[in-house]
DNA sequence: CGAAAATTTGACATGACTCAACTGGAGTGG
DNA sequence: CCACTCCAGTTGAGTCATGTCAAATTTTCG
């Protein structure tokens, strides 16, 4: 079943004890989505954490031209989540969209906020899931700010080596902030230099 | 004393009883640095977070031409920390200036690691700040990868209205990633519709 | 196989940077 | 209190990075 690999994931913090599995395994509900199905729509509230544990999915904006700007990827072992939703419950301006046919390990907020109130370990290891988060948006966001195309695009290779061979050049674009022609052309430079 | 206004801060989330007020009073420094000064430079380990009760400062990195990147304000009642460096305790590549004189309040990481593990309620706090800090970052971002300049500014001002009034355009020009130059020809151009 | 999407290419447009010069406070020392 | 310096802010000319649009080609996937 796919919720080992969520209690193995939690053993990369505090690992969970019995009662904690048990507490945990009661909320969480297992979803599959083929490619191009959407877990989260724009306009929508967030009301679920979900964690993959197979596949790949995106989570992006729409802009008022109908572009498409990348916050987010997330593949085997991690979590993706509006976590602004989530909290104000007001609705998403975000999607979250499955690239590839996956598998989704949801928990609902009620559970979640249960499972914090009576075991305090997921309150300890949910911090430092999201500092860990944190720490990289903050790199993410000192390149946005400092860097050319060509610069932040050799960082995400060298980031996500993995990502980078199972998503188009057209997504890497749109989470990158350049046009995917712009990235092309950038592309061309390194492979000739 | 300044480590009230810390003690009010944290009943912004689950209020503090009696004995986590003594045990946070008791490893809480207080440190007064002038303009300029700084509380964190590259090349060192971030061993503290830094609580600010009074003031206004920066975090910012030096790229390989020497222009300052501006990662993060934080004024009154806001944290301000180098996290990947304090958690992998490796060198930080930043810097932490004060833009004011200003009051920092600090604890030093063996002190925070011990609240957290006496008194669940510091994971809980620090967590649900945590998250806040990483919307905000994700809103961000956001702007970065979709946003002109002049909506970035926007934006920015629309954000921070009261950091806006407190720092100059080469601060706030430096944190969206253009020039000085330029953001004063977009506020020029704003200025006149 | 066939449709849809990804990738590339080129001509052109524009947003943003560089550099240099100038102006006008704000702070500092005599 | 003045002279001085330093820095923020502005302006303009020229340049570079990146975007737009359109078209052709290749790849992916149902």
């Amino acid at each position: 079943m796919h919720i080992d690999l969520l209690i193995h994931h939690f053993s990369n913090y505090l690992s969970l004890d019995e009662k904690e599995i048990t507490a945990l395994s009661l909320c969480v509900n297992e979803k599959r989505v083929k490619r191009k199905q959407f877990i989260l729509q724009e306009g929508t509230i967030c009301n679920h954490y979900n964690f993959i544990a197979k596949g790949c999915v995106k989570m992006y904006k729409i802009d008022k031209n109908g572009k498409e700007h990348n916050l987010q990827f997330a593949i085997e072992n991690s979590w993706i989540t509006d976590i602004g939703s989530f909290h104000s419950e007001i609705p998403s301006e975000l999607y979250i969209e499955a690239i590839e046919n996956s598998v989704i390990l949801q928990i609902e907020k009620p559970d979640l906020l249960n499972l914090y109130t009576n075991f305090p370990k997921f309150d300890r290891n949910f911090r430092v899931i999201i500092e860990d988060a944190f720490i990289a948006l903050q790199i993410r966001v000192l390149h946005n700010i400092s860097s050319t195309a060509e610069e932040k695009y050799l960082a995400f290779i060298a980031t996500y080596p993995d990502l980078f061979q199972r998503i188009s050049n057209v997504q890497i674009a749109s989470y990158l902030g350049v046009t995917p022609e712009f990235l092309s052309t950038v592309r061309k430079k390194i492979s000739k230099s």
